[in-house]
Formats: structure tokens, C-alpha cells, sequence
DNA sequence: TCGCTACTGTACCGCAAGTGCAGTTTCAAG
DNA sequence: CTTGAAACTGCACTTGCGGTACAGTAGCGA
């Protein structure tokens, strides 16, 4: 059938192998050169996949939302089993992505978007859309689950739950960068753990 | 005398133009033709300043780390002459900061150093211990803010201020990318007080 | 055996980084 | 007024990368 033919494959293999170059040092350091060297095959047979670099750009892209939406939403299944409190679902899943964090290569860490959101202005209209339907996105699900807590727990502070939904998505952003920075990827496990202390004094009642 | 050499303005007229194309399309994408079509040198002239790029890196991050930690201290300093309380003082400087952030345009909006994490293994070590420097150097003074706070006001959550301190450095950093995905600056003021939400939560008392 | 998919091979262009070096202007100290 | 260092210009050249163009071909399923 037309699901596994051979082209696809190869192009996977490209995908996988540009992710892993972007990740260790950035988009533009990402030679085409290096890339199909790496894959075995020629640069003609790169540009059968792809037309240009932007539209290799576009379907890392479109993998990377695809896969970190699915393991945001498998996450969230995990925490809706494990509990039926919606605050303890969410500080679960926080939970389980520190724990993630904390057991990822630092070659392999770090967001697709995130590096392509630094050179702007340099990519194209289409690539730049998808990162923000991808923020979009990341707001819509943690704005469901503070939803889900608000309903229950009212915030003791008055904070726009947009704003702290992008806040879930944006500590972990700013942590991979201070990770990267510091070169130590045990901040990103922290961060998300004080993001957890946050969410945690704004609706856990009781806390004297 | 040696102080104001016309050199010396020269290449600081090249970290100038430097800092703003990088800001606004990345370092990569930032190209030296370009810097001295803007500046008016030949490119001789520019290779007399900086021996390679990535010296121009490096001089573009030690300026950025002058300016940065600098307008730190000034904040830091204008929040101690308005108030004596160390809580009210980190919270008057976090809403300067918010301020600061919402009057600033897209295009010089980012942290130099950030921008270059994203390509990590292509810059130089220099580069990167520099880095490092930067971020340690947020945490101490974030640090020795939150310990005159904790100093007063105990927390209500058993959380490690140095992470703490890290958070602020880092909510600033994820909001500059989620501001670059969604072509919104608002994003960046919007973090910084929902951060400062969280250090009222934290050490606030009388809040319920 | 036909024709499509998935490539290879070759040749070439333009741009940017970087090298090397000789020559020139500017300006301040002796 | 001269001299010498600082701050460049001018030119020629190399390398690497992104990208174009296009002809040819191996494998494979209908």
C-alpha cells in the first residue's frame, strides 16, 4: 500500500536525522551536506523530498507538533487515570513531564519551534504560523486543566488563566534555554517542579 | 587619550548594528556584508576589529552581559529607594521589568545570549563559559533578593530558592520565545507578572 | 513491458566566510 | 615637520553551502 513506501522511509530517516543535528546546534548550522551524508544518500535525492531547506523547516516542524502534542495529551490521559481531583491530575502530569525531562540526552533536549522562533524574521510565513497554532495549542491544554481546577479550587490570586497556561508552556521554554546555557539539564526537571510550586499555592487550599 | 580611539567607536558601532540584526533574525542569518554595508567599512575593515565571527560573538555577549547586568542593578536600586519591605522590593522591580518589556519593540526584543544558545555546538567555548557566566550571575543577585524576602517572610512552599531565582531568569526567557512564536510582545510583560503572582503566593503573608 | 517512484550523476551558479597582503589615510607624540 | 602606529582600503583568491537544471536509471508493482 501507498502507508509504507520507500520514499517515505527515507524521508522519515531525513526528518530524524535533521531533528538531532537541529537540536544539537541549530537550524542554520544544519547542512543540507551533512544531512544526506549522514542518511547515504545525494543531494539530488534530497531535493526530490524537499524543495528547499524552508520546507525541510516546515516538515520538522509539522513532526515535531504532532509527536509533542500526542505525548502532551498522553501525559494527560496518565494523570486522568492516576486521579480524579483535576488539581492533583495537573501537578501528576507536571510530575510526569519533569520526570521526562529529567531522563533526556542533552543532545536530543530542546524544542523545534523554539529553535526557529530565534531567527524570525528569516523564515517563512507558512513555518511561522504553525509555531504559533503550536503556542496556541499548548495554551488551549493546560487552559482546559486549569479550567478543570479553577471549577473546583478558586485561584487565590486574581491571574488570567491564559496567561498562566502560557506560563506552563513558557517555563519550560525559558528552562531549556537556561539548561543550555548552564549546560546542565537538571534545571529543566527544576523548573518544571517550581512551576508545580506555583500552581500549587494558586489553588491547593489549606496551605495555612 | 586611549579611552575614545576612533576605533573603538567603529567597532562599537559594529556591536551595535550586530545586536540589532540578531535580535531580530539570529546570529547565522546575520551576515558580515551586511554589517559593514551598514557601518560604511570594507570587509578588511572589519576583520582588522574581530579576527572571525565568532570573536564578534563573543564581543556582542560581553557587551550584551554589561548592559544586562547593569540594568539590573539600576532596577534592583530604584525598587530599594521606593520601598524598605524586601518583598515589596522584588515585586516593584518585576513590575519595572513587566514595563520595561511592554514598551520595547519586536524587533530589539530577545537576549543576545539566549539566541546564540540554540546553536550551541557551533559557538566557542569562550562563548559558551561566557553563558554560563550570565546565567549564574542572574541567580545571584535573584538569589540574594529572595533571601532578604525568605529572611522576613518564611515561604509557604519548601522549594529551593537558588531554583527560585533561576525562574525568574527563566520565565523571562520562555516568554521571549513564546512572544517570537506568537508575534505577540504582550506575552512578555503578561509572564513577568504572573511570575511576580507566584512571589506573592510564596512569601505573601495574609493571603487567606 | 510499461510507467511511476525514488532516486544518482554531473555540471554549474551565487553568496558568504575567511585568508593574505600590500598600500593608504589619519593623527598624535617626539 | 617627521615618524610611526592605528585604522583602515583594495584586490585577489579559496572554500563551503544552498540551490538549479536536467538527463539518466534501478526497482517494482500493475
Amino acid at each position: 500500500m501507498g502507508s509504507l513506501r520507500k520514499g517515505e522511509a527515507t524521508r522519515e530517516r531525513l526528518l530524524e536525522t535533521a531533528e538531532r543535528a537541529v537540536l544539537d546546534k541549530g537550524f542554520s548550522a544544519t547542512s543540507i551536506e551533512e544531512l544526506i551524508a549522514e542518511v547515504g544518500i545525494t543531494k539530488s535525492g534530497f531535493f526530490y523530498h524537499f524543495r528547499d531547506k524552508n520546507e525541510l523547516a516546515l516538515a520538522m516542524l509539522e513532526r515535531y507538533i504532532e509527536t509533542d502534542l500526542s505525548e502532551l495529551s498522553a501525559f494527560a490521559e496518565r494523570a486522568k487515570q492516576l486521579s480524579d481531583d483535576p488539581l492533583q491530575r495537573l501537578l501528576i502530569m507536571l510530575k510526569l513531564y519533569a520526570e521526562l525531562l529529567d531522563g533526556v540526552t542533552p543532545e536530543r533536549s530542546g524544542c523545534v519551534a523554539a529553535s526557529m522562533a530565534y531567527q524570525e524574521n528569516q523564515i517563512s510565513r507558512q513555518v511561522a504560523a504553525r509555531m504559533r497554532d503550536l503556542v496556541l495549542a499548548w495554551r488551549r491544554h493546560f487552559r482546559s486543566m486549569l479550567d478543570d481546577v479553577a471549577e473546583r479550587y478558586p485561584p487565590r490570586d486574581a491571574v488570567d488563566l491564559d496567561t498562566v497556561a502560557d506560563m506552563c508552556a513558557g517555563v519550560l521554554q525559558g528552562a531549556v534555554v537556561l539548561a543550555k546555557m548552564l549546560k546542565d539539564q537538571r534545571v529543566m526537571g527544576q523548573q518544571v517542579m517550581v512551576l508545580r510550586s506555583y500552581i500549587k499555592l494558586l489553588f491547593q487550599p489549606g496551605l495555612n
